[in-house]
DNA sequence: CTGAAAGCGCTTACAG
DNA sequence: CTGAAAGCGCTTACAG
């Protein structure tokens, strides 16, 4: 009576046990194991629950079942920053792939006031990917003490710790190698600049591993660090960033042949900008990046790059991710994704 | 005793409040409301919570609260199928702009089993963001049914249902009169395949819309939709299906000196086809695009097109959203937002 | 086949 | 300031 009042209330499993004149235990069989009951039961019970509109609500279920049916992707900056980067929308359509079949849901968590930690916390889910994570962040700690499992994706390796990454110092020292094969000897390295401390920089390590790679092929040539024939950059990884750097590289007394860049996103900035000021594309100067982002088949010329298989780690880490939740064991915790090189028309023969 | 044995459950707030010799009511209070308890009581609780490592269980407290701190981008597609969009991209960017200061969580719910409604009725989020939703579909009545709020972006208005668009039919009446306004006179258009039936074809009304659009601008000019210096094309929204429009339009007896796509997708893919084909453009055939995607202005010639403020409308939806789970009223509930054309190299005068 | 009851892990009105 | 207890809405072992 008193509850007839509430025209708002939501319908529970007691409003319908009552309406239906079966128990709360009845109603949650005919949800979820109709075997149990009769099919008398159940077609009352189904019937009722249509008429005054019950849904079983997810919550109760996940407190009940301790179990979410979601999995969370834990970003490293707010959502539309994080989504800009192309990688990490190519990751979240693989961790799709991988959780349709079992009617996962991903949520996005970015850090709550720049607290990765904070995030983990108050996550509602059975499980998380993380990007870059190494094992003495404070957000691992919180993971463990939640039990919760999760998979790293371009993280450190260390133990305990599953995790899916590409040979990054490999495909920057194969890429090194093709433009120096091409004759380039002058040459200008953009790298990535970090914006400050963890969880912001999540990503150093990749892109120290790309630097090292560089470096390395560099060294076999001859080339060393503070070769007068090197020059290195940091820019935001953005159009803009590649634009800035295309400027900067002009001004350089000794102009390199070609420009190295970290990402595809930066040296497609750069090209266009270097096409805009009139510079030949790859004649004067020539371009790599990394990534393979959509754009870069795009644009003209092509840029010749490293794909990176975004989709293939998202889609990886997932499914190891499950195996977690389902307390599987995992075939092996450190998996490495190949990577190839994409020859487009942006690098060329020196000239 | 026998809870003790259990080394791997997770640690409650019983098993806090029993360490810490205080009572759940004061754990509770001390992680959420300290002020109520002494700063003794406090320091004590917030200890033990550090050494025994505790942590608030989401779960346990959404159901308590009835809010789960987070909201629900109901998809029409599975998740890698949709990110491929980069105007759901866009959305989730917005929506996380508006989450961000409230620190909501996104959810990605991609239909169960092709059901969308199904996927309503297990989300546990406290309300959600819908594409292309109109009145009677199961999933309206869903929502309702669970009583949890909802914005629609790019659905059909009804009452009581609370909705961003931009004015799509004016939007592609607009550019098609530009292209005619450039003398052409033969024109392709090539619009959106939809494959079936809901949910996936959930922007059917969007299409419809862009085509009424165009079609007013051609008829003004005095060409009917039946006249032979206009043919339509159906292709799906992908690079490849702008590639394959551009082999069939080539085929034409009557050759367009315009193709009018619906999407930028469409549209560069076509271009790039084009080129391909050793077709000059814009000398030879003009292109427009539709959405103002990142890629619309990194090829060359860069696509003129229709800037589809996604950002904006994820945006304002969800800050609309927030609105309706706070229960605070709306200051209106159909919102219209702003598009602009984007005028690029890849429509000239006709030769 | 059926149902009373305990349990999932929190929050909070209420009484002291 | 402190705590016992009811409540959030389910699931399920157990007894009948």
């Amino acid at each position: 009576m008193a509850k007839a009042h509430k025209r708002d209330r939501r319908v529970t499993i007691s409003d319908l046990a009552q309406a239906a004149g079966y128990s709360k235990t009845a109603v949650s069989f005919a949800f979820n194991d109709p075997g149990r009951i009769s099919a008398k039961a159940f077609g009352i019970i189904t019937e009722t629950a249509k008429k005054i509109g019950y849904v079983p609500s997810p919550t109760a279920r996940h407190l009940s079942l301790q179990r979410h049916q979601a999995i969370g992707l834990l970003l490293p900056q707010q959502v539309d920053t994080a989504l800009q980067n192309p990688y990490i929308v190519h990751i979240i359509q693989g961790l799709g792939m991988a959780c349709h079949d079992d009617t996962y849901t991903i949520s996005l968590i970015p850090p709550i006031e720049e607290s990765l930690s904070e995030a983990v916390r108050r996550a509602a889910v059975d499980g998380l990917i993380t990007l870059g994570m190494h094992a003495e962040m404070r957000a691992v700690e919180v993971m463990e003490q939640r039990r919760i499992p999760f998979v790293t994706i371009d993280g450190i390796p260390s133990d305990m710790m599953p995790c899916v990454n590409s040979s990054d110092e490999q495909a920057a020292y194969d890429i090194m190698k093709l433009v120096l094969s091409f004759g380039h000897r002058t040459i200008a390295v953009v790298s990535i600049a970090g914006e400050g401390e963890p969880p912001k920089s999540y990503d150093r390590s990749v892109i120290e591993l790309r630097m090292q790679g560089y470096l390395r092929a560099l060294q076999e040539e001859g080339i060393p660090f503070d070769s007068p024939d090197l020059s290195i950059y940091e820019q935001e990884c953005s159009l803009a960033g590649g634009a800035a750097a295309a400027h900067v590289i002009m001004k350089e007394s000794c102009r390199p042949t070609v420009v190295v860049c970290m990402s595809d996103i930066m040296a497609i900035g750069c090209q266009l900008e270097l096409l805009k000021l009139g510079i030949q594309v790859p004649d004067e100067i020539s371009l790599v990046g990394h990534d393979d982002i959509d754009m870069a088949s795009a644009v003209a010329p092509g840029i010749t790059t490293v794909r990176q298989p975004g989709r293939m780690k998202g889609l990886v880490a997932a499914q190891m991710l499950l195996q977690l939740i389902a307390e599987a064991p995992l075939e092996q915790s450190r998996v490495t994704v190949p990577y190839s090189i994409i020859k487009r028309g942006s690098l060329c023969q020196r000239s």
